[in-house]
RNA sequence: GGGCGGGUAGCUCAGUGGGAGAGCAUCGGCCUUACAAGCCGGGGGUCACAGGUUCAAAUCCUGUUCCGCCUACCA
C-alpha cells in the first residue's frame, strides 16, 4: 500500500461538508424506536424559527452534541429530537414589518390570508436555523423533525386545552394583565423585563371634596389619576385619622372619590396616601377588589387616552402626562416633584413600555401543577445540575400565579373556545362544535385570541414523540434523560415542561436538567445586537472550522460560571485541532497497511505499555466528567492527554521503533501507534466530529463510521503500574537534562555527554534499557549509567530523587552561571522543606492530623533533604573549583 | 427590598480542608523531515480585605468592599 498523501495542515471547511452529508446517507443519526438497547434521549430546545444560530445556541447544542455522540459510542439507542417552535409573537412581528415594506398591514391582508403568508415565510427562512445546527455537526434525528404548529403538535394542544379546561385549570376572567401596546397583546408575567429607570415621584393634591384642606399623594404615573376610584392609607396612620367616610375631589375631573383604608399602604412612603387606579395597576386591583371599587379604564390597547379621560382624549399616555402635569402646575395642585429611580416593565420583544391593562383573558391555575413539579424535583424523580438552579426552581414555583395564556396575535394556536351567538354559552372543544350544546343555535364564533407559545413548548417532551397517541417512541423514550438549557429559560419553560409531563404523562419529563452557562463578549457583558459585540458562531466556523470552535465551548462550559468568548481563545483549540491532524499525519505515513491490530498482544516496550495504561486511565476520566456533565474537565483532560503525553512523549518515543529498531520492532511499532490513535480519535470524536471522522476514515482496520465505534473502555488488563513508574523515571531524567540544556542555553544542535549518578539497581537498569530514548530526547551522544558515579569535571548537575545527572559541558559551562541555577533550585527547596518542617515542629499536627498525612509530610521532607544535600554539593564543587 | 454568583499569574479561568494549577500572553534557545498553527526551557501569584474556627484555610464561618446576574405589588 502506498504511503498516504496527507495535507500539511488541516482544512476543515470542505471535510466538514463531505461528512455531515455522509453521515446524513448512513441514517447514523437516526434512533431505534425499538430496540435491544438502552434508550438515550434528549429533546432539543426548540429554536425559533425566525432565529439565527447565536453564540448560546451553538453552547447548548455543542453539549447536547458531545453527549449524545458519546452515548452512541457508549452502546445507547440514542435520540436527539430537533425541531422548532413557531415563536408567536416574534414571527408575527418579522412578517408584519415584510407587509409594512410592501406598503400595507395585516389587517388589510385578513386572518387566513396572513396566516398563509407565515407559513410561506416559514417554508422559506424557517430552516435556517435548521441548516446552521449542521453546520454545528449536530447529531439530530431529522426524520423527526417536529414544528410546534405541525398537526400533531396542535392536537396536542387542544387536548391539553380541553382537558384543562374540564378540570377547572384553566378559566377566563377580567384581571390586570400587560398589555404591549406595540405588540398589541397581553404578556405572561415572565414576559415583562424590569429595567431601573431615573424617574420622578409627583406629589399631588386631591382637594376634599367638603371644606378646605387636601390629600396629598405620591405618584409615579400622574395620568394614570384620571381612573382613580379611591385614596387609599393606611388604617394606623394617624396623620389620616378621621378621614372615614370622607371623599376627594379628582384633580382636573373633579369627580369625588373616597377615602379608604387599607393596611397594605405603607405610610413611610410618599406622604402615606396612595391614589387607587384598579384599572391600571395590578394591586391597586387588588384593593378595588376587596373594596368593591369602580374600575375606570382611560388608557385603550394602543396607549392612547380614551374617551372617559376627559379632555386628554386621543393623547399618547406620555404626552398625557407632560399634560396633566402641566395642567395640575397651572391649578397649584402639583405640590412637588421628587427624582426618583424606580424600575419600569418593558416588553420583552420589542422593549416596549408596558401598561398594565385591565382586559378579559385566560389564564391557567398553576399552583396545584406546580406543587407535583416541585415535589418530583424535592424527591429526586429529576435532578437538577447544577443543584445550585434547584433552589431557584423551588423558590419560583413556590410563589408561582397563574400563567396568562391568551394572547392578541394571529400566528399561534387558535384557542379552542366558541362562544354562542345565541345563549352567550362557551364551548371548549378539541373538535369545531356544530351547534350550541345550550341552546342548538348553530351561530357559533371562535375566540380570536392564540395560546402564549410556551403553552406548546410546554407539552414538547411528549407531543413531539407522539402523544397524545401512544406510540412507540413514546414508550421508549419518555421519560426523556436530560434536558440540556441556559437558566434564562428555566422557568418559561423548564418549569413549564415539568408541571405538563407531570400531569399529562403521570412522570417527569427529564431524569436529569443540566443548566448552562450564558455566553459573554470578552469583557463579560451580555451579546447583543444593539450593543454590536456579538460573535457570530458560523464566521467563527468559517475561521477557525467547527471542531476547534466546539472544543472552545466544550473547555469553557465549567459550572455555574458564565463563559467570556473571545476569537483569540477559539485560535488556540484550532492548535489543537491542528496538531491531532500533524499527529495523525505521522502515524498515517509511517503506516505501511500490513499492521496487524495490537490489542490483545503485550506489547514490550515500555513506551507502548505506559500509553495503554494511561488510555485507559484517561478514558475512565473522560466517561466520568461526561456523565457529571463537567465538560470543561473532559476537554482539558483530553488536550493534555493528546497533546503532552501522545504527542510529546509517546510518538517522539515511537520514533526509536520505527527507525531504530529491527523488522519485528518496526511492525509491532506501527500497529501499536494504528492501535493508539484510533483510541485517541474515539476519545476526541464526541468533541470534533469532524477532524476524528475524516482521520479515522483514512486509518488502515477502521470500519465504517468512527459514531459507531465503541469510546475507549478501561480494562483492568491494559493496567500497567510498573510500566507508569518506569515512564515517570524516564520522563524525569529527560525533564533534568532538559532543564540543564536550557538554563545553561545549549542549542539543539549541541550534543552532550551525560554522567548519572543512580544508586538504585532497579532504576539504573531501567534507564539502560531505554538508554536510546534518553539519547534522542535530550540530545546525549555519550551516556554512561551507575551507582555512585563522579561528578565529571566541568558538568552542571540536575537532581532528580536520588539521582544525579551531570551534564558534560567541556568549555560551554559557565560557573557563574551555574552557580546562579544552583542557588536557585536550593533557595526553592528549602523554602518549601522548611514549611513541612514546620508543620513536623507543631505537636498538634503531630497528635491531631490523620497518620497517612504525617506520613505524607515526612516523606517529603526527606526527600527534600535528598535533594538540598546533593544540590549543595554540586555547588559546593564550583565553590572549590573556582578557588 | 430580597436572593444568588464571582473577586486566584499580565489576560481567561480550573481548583471546596493537608505540597498554589492550566491555557493564552511574556522571556530565552531552536526551521531537530508529523506539526514554526511547532519543539525545548525559564520567569511570574499576601488566592479582594479584616477577623474567626482548625493541628492545618484559596478552600469552612462572620463582617467589609467591588463586580455581575436573577427576582419583587413601596405607589
Amino acid at each position: 500500500m502506498s504511503r498516504e498523501e496527507i495535507a500539511k495542515s488541516y482544512e476543515p471547511q470542505e471535510v466538514e461538508h463531505r461528512w455531515y452529508r455522509y453521515w446524513e446517507e448512513h441514517r447514523l443519526f437516526e434512533a431505534e424506536t425499538r430496540s435491544e438497547k438502552d434508550p438515550y434521549c434528549i429533546v432539543i430546545p426548540p429554536p425559533n424559527v425566525t432565529g439565527t444560530l447565536h453564540m448560546g445556541h451553538a453552547l447548548n447544542n455543542t453539549l447536547q452534541d458531545i453527549l449524545i455522540r458519546y452515548k452512541k459510542m457508549k452502546g445507547f439507542n440514542v435520540l436527539w429530537q430537533p425541531g422548532t417552535d413557531h415563536a408567536g409573537i416574534a414571527t408575527q412581528n418579522v412578517v408584519e414589518k415584510d407587509l409594512a415594506a410592501k406598503g400595507t398591514d395585516r389587517h388589510t391582508v385578513g386572518r387566513e390570508k396572513f396566516i398563509e403568508l407565515v407559513w410561506e415565510w416559514r417554508e422559506k427562512y424557517g430552516g435556517l436555523i435548521i441548516n446552521q445546527l449542521k453546520r454545528l455537526g449536530c447529531a439530530c434525528d431529522w426524520s423527526r423533525e417536529r414544528f410546534t404548529m405541525d398537526e400533531g403538535l396542535s392536537r396536542a394542544v387542544r387536548e391539553v386545552f380541553v382537558r384543562l379546561y374540564d378540570e377547572g385549570l384553566i378559566y377566563r376572567g377580567d384581571y390586570i394583565i400587560n398589555w404591549c401596546p406595540r405588540c398589541h397583546t397581553a404578556l405572561a408575567d415572565l414576559e415583562v423585563e424590569h429595567e431601573e429607570r431615573d424617574s420622578h415621584l409627583y406629589y399631588v393634591r386631591y382637594p376634599l371634596e367638603k371644606g378646605d384642606g387636601h390629600l396629598i399623594v405620591a405618584t409615579t404615573r400622574p395620568e394614570t389619576l384620571l381612573g382613580d376610584t379611591a385614596v387609599a392609607v393606611n388604617p394606623e396612620d394617624e396623620r389620616y385619622q378621621g378621614l372615614s367616610g370622607v371623599h376627594v375631589l379628582l384633580p382636573i375631573l373633579d369627580r369625588p372619590i373616597p377615602v379608604i383604608f387599607d393596611r397594605y399602604v405603607d405610610t413611610e412612603f410618599g406622604t402615606g396616601a396612595l391614589k387607587i387606579t384598579p384599572a391600571h395597576d395590578p394591586y391597586d386591583f387588588e384593593i378595588g377588589e376587596t373594596h368593591g371599587l369602580k374600575r375606570i379604564k382611560v388608557i385603550d390597547e394602543d396607549g392612547r387616552m380614551n374617551e372617559l379621560a376627559g379632555p386628554y382624549r386621543g393623547m399618547d399616555r406620555f404626552e398625557c402626562r407632560e399634560k396633566i402635569l402641566a395642567d395640575l402646575e397651572a391649578r397649584g395642585l402639583l405640590e412637588k416633584i421628587e427624582p426618583y429611580r424606580h424600575s419600569v416593565g418593558h416588553c420583552y420583544r420589542c422593549k416596549t413600555m408596558i401598561e398594565p391593562l385591565l382586559s378579559k383573558q385566560w389564564f391557567v391555575r398553576v399552583k396545584p401543577l406546580a406543587e407535583k413539579a416541585i415535589q418530583a424535583v424535592k424527591e429526586g424523580r429529576t435532578k437538577i445540575y447544577p443543584t445550585i438552579w434547584e433552589g431557584v426552581y423551588f423558590d419560583w414555583m413556590e410563589n408561582i400565579r397563574d400563567w396568562c395564556i391568551s394572547r392578541q396575535i394571529w400566528w399561534g394556536h387558535r384557542i379552542p373556545a366558541w362562544y354562542c351567538e345565541g345563549c352567550g354559552e362557551v364551548v371548549v372543544a378539541k373538535e369545531t362544535p356544530e351547534t350550541c350544546p345550550a341552546c342548538s343555535g348553530k351561530d357559533l364564533i371562535q375566540e380570536t385570541d392564540v395560546l402564549d407559545t410556551w403553552f406548546s413548548s410546554a407539552l414538547w417532551p411528549f407531543s413531539t414523540l407522539g402523544w397524545p397517541d401512544e406510540t412507540e417512541a413514546l414508550k421508549t423514550f419518555y421519560p426523556t434523560s436530560l434536558l440540556v438549557t441556559g437558566f434564562d429559560i428555566l422557568f418559561f419553560w423548564v418549569a413549564r415542561m415539568m408541571m405538563m409531563g407531570l400531569h399529562f404523562m403521570g412522570d417527569v419529563p427529564f431524569r436529569d436538567v443540566y443548566i448552562h452557562a450564558l455566553v459573554r463578549d470578552a469583557e463579560g457583558k451580555k451579546m447583543s445586537k444593539s450593543k454590536g459585540n456579538v460573535i457570530d458562531p458560523l464566521q467563527v466556523m468559517d475561521r477557525y472550522g467547527t471542531d476547534a470552535f466546539r472544543f472552545t465551548l466544550a473547555a469553557f462550559a465549567a459550572q455555574g460560571r458564565d463563559i467570556k468568548m473571545s476569537e483569540e481563545r477559539i485560535e488556540g483549540y484550532r492548535h489543537f485541532v491542528n496538531k491531532i491532524w500533524n499527529a495523525a499525519r505521522f502515524v498515517l505515513m509511517n503506516l505501511e497497511g500490513d499492521e496487524e491490530p495490537m490489542l490483545g498482544h503485550a506489547p514490550a516496550a515500555l513506551a507502548d505499555r505506559w500509553i495503554r495504561t494511561r488510555l485507559g486511565e484517561v478514558s475512565e476520566e473522560v466517561s466520568r466528567a461526561l456523565e457529571e456533565y463537567r465538560f470543561n474537565d473532559a476537554a482539558g483532560l483530553c488536550y493534555q492527554f493528546v497533546w503532552h503525553e501522545f504527542c510529546d512523549w509517546y510518538l517522539e518515543m515511537a520514533k526509536q521503533g520505527l527507525y531504530g529498531g529491527g523488522e519485528m520492532e518496526r511492525k509491532s511499532t506501527r500497529g501499536m501507534l494504528c492501535e493508539v490513535l484510533m483510541a485517541v480519535l474515539k476519545l476526541l470524536h464526541p468533541f470534533m466530529p469532524f477532524v476524528t471522522e475524516e482521520l479515522w476514515q483514512r486509518l488502515p482496520g477502521s470500519t465504517g463510521s468512527i459514531m459507531e465505534a465503541a469510546f475507549p473502555e478501561p480494562s483492568a488488563h491494559t493496567r500497567d503500574r510498573e510500566a507508569a513508574d518506569e515512564m515517570k523515571l524516564l520522563m524525569g531524567v529527560i525533564t533534568g537534562i532538559r532543564n540543564v540544556r536550557g538554563e545553561m542555553r545549549i542549542p539543539p544542535s549541541k550534543n552532550v555527554s551525560v554522567v548519572m549518578d543512580i544508586p538504585d539497581p532497579q532504576d539504573a537498569l531501567v534507564l539502560r534499557r531505554n538508554e536510546a530514548h534518553i539519547m534522542t530526547l535530550a540530545k546525549v551522544d555519550r551516556l554512561e549509567i551507575e551507582a555512585g558515579a563522579r561528578k565529571p569535571e566541568g558538568s552542571a548537575t540536575a537532581v532528580y530523587g536520588e539521582n544525579q545527572i551531570h551534564v558534560l559541558l567541556k568549555g560551554l559551562l559557565d560557573f557563574g552561571e551555574e552557580r546562579k541555577r544552583l542557588r536557585k533550585e536550593i533557595a526553592k527547596v528549602e523554602k518549601e522543606m522548611a514549611a513541612a518542617e514546620r508543620k513536623l515542629g507543631n505537636r498538634g499536627f503531630l497528635e491531631k492530623a490523620p497518620a497517612e498525612i504525617v506520613a505524607e509530610v515526612r516523606e517529603r521532607v526527606e526527600g527534600f533533604k535528598q535533594r538540598l544535600e546533593k544540590l549543595t554539593r554540586n555547588l559546593e564543587f564550583f565553590d572549590e573549583d573556582d578557588a
